[in-house]
DNA sequence: GTCTATATAGCGATAGAC
DNA sequence: GTCTATCGCTATATAGAC
């Protein structure tokens, strides 16, 4: 229904388009209790098809993972732009803010799909979720080192551990107010942070 | 879980077994990629005696969430009987940080769990495990409020989303720092605490 | 390149012997 | 009460027609 010309050049569009399905739908669903019959519905493809693409289910959750970490470059590609990293990381907690309704609905997607992964066996993909979340800490660091901060590092992790609890609990009660809560609260305590203090108790 | 009467038999007591069992398989492993069979043989009970004392799957996932739920009220009933709420919240924390090991590898029992069932449809278990969650939030909140202080269930979310955040940030990254760090966080966090302040950035 | 039909395997659940 | 054998379903993956 997208678009009229059906193989733009090599058939990539359908690659990408079930790669876009799978996000989606593991993020809802999960992992395990989706079937490929399931991404290749969301992404309007046929489901025997879909192995010309990809050739085992956890390429596509390579695939889906692959999809959030792009996401999560562009936001903070865009919030290199700012000059103040101050004001970097606050925008980061309010496009966590923003995304509120679906982190209540399904969590978030890098964290609980780390979860999910994290309960396979060594070597099966159960690592991968925690390469976008590293890189998340790394950009979150360079902007504490940027402001001075004495340990980037560890205000990075009590970020992103911030976030990533709140989402949990806001998605485990069903509570958009979890969320707006600890997002205000998360946004109070980057304010309160002075340069080369070892303040980190918020 | 529901009658004494039912499985007190000299065999030992089977049921018990098989839902120790659960609990502890069904939190490595995960729901999903656990067979009642993997739970059989780590009870040592044959695989199609299961069916005897759990008609389903899923009433042998509600006796694992059980199962946490009474080691958590058996920790909450000791941090009781210490006299100072703060205290109380403090002896949490540092059980929490005891744990770090199971958490690092498997994460929070009833946060990855609650994960996992949130993926689910409604009406099929989907929101089992936040009623263990909000347990643990109505007694930390009742620690809060005999400290006198004037947002005590917010002050609960903060701590819980807090070691939420932390277990399962320490889980993908199989970082045991996290837990460390993050735990004397918390504990500096509630020691600055003062009564009746609004101070939750701090 | 695209899609249909099907092979293969594994799991939850049941029937029924003892 | 305890356990064995097995059914039926579903999902991944493949073979091969168009």
């Amino acid at each position: 229904m997208t678009d009229s010309t059906k193989s733009r050049g090599r058939g990539g569009d359908k690659r990408r388009k079930l790669a876009a399905a799978a996000a989606g739908v593991l993020h809802r669903q999960g992992v395990e209790r989706t079937t490929l019959a399931d991404i290749a519905h969301e992404a309007d493809v046929p489901v025997g098809n879909v192995y010309y693409y990809f050739k085992t289910k956890d390429a596509l959750v390579e695939a889906a993972l692959a999809e959030h970490a792009a996401h999560l470059a562009e936001l903070t590609g865009r919030l290199d732009r700012l000059a103040d990293p101050r004001d970097r990381l606050k925008g980061l907690v309010e496009a966590w803010i923003s995304q509120s309704d679906v982190a209540v609905h399904y969590g978030c997607p890098t964290g609980t799909l780390a979860v999910e992964l994290d309960k396979r066996e060594e070597g099966t993909l159960d690592l991968a979720a925690a390469e976008v979340i590293r890189g998340l800490l790394d950009w979150a660091e360079s902007q504490f080192r940027a402001l001075g901060m004495s340990d980037p590092r560890g205000l990075a992790v009590t970020l992103v551990s911030g976030y990533q609890g709140m989402s949990l609990l806001a998605n485990a009660l069903r509570d958009p107010k979890i969320m707006t809560d600890e997002g205000a609260r998360l946004l109070g305590w980057l304010d309160s942070l002075t340069s080369g203090e070892d303040q980190r108790d918020g």
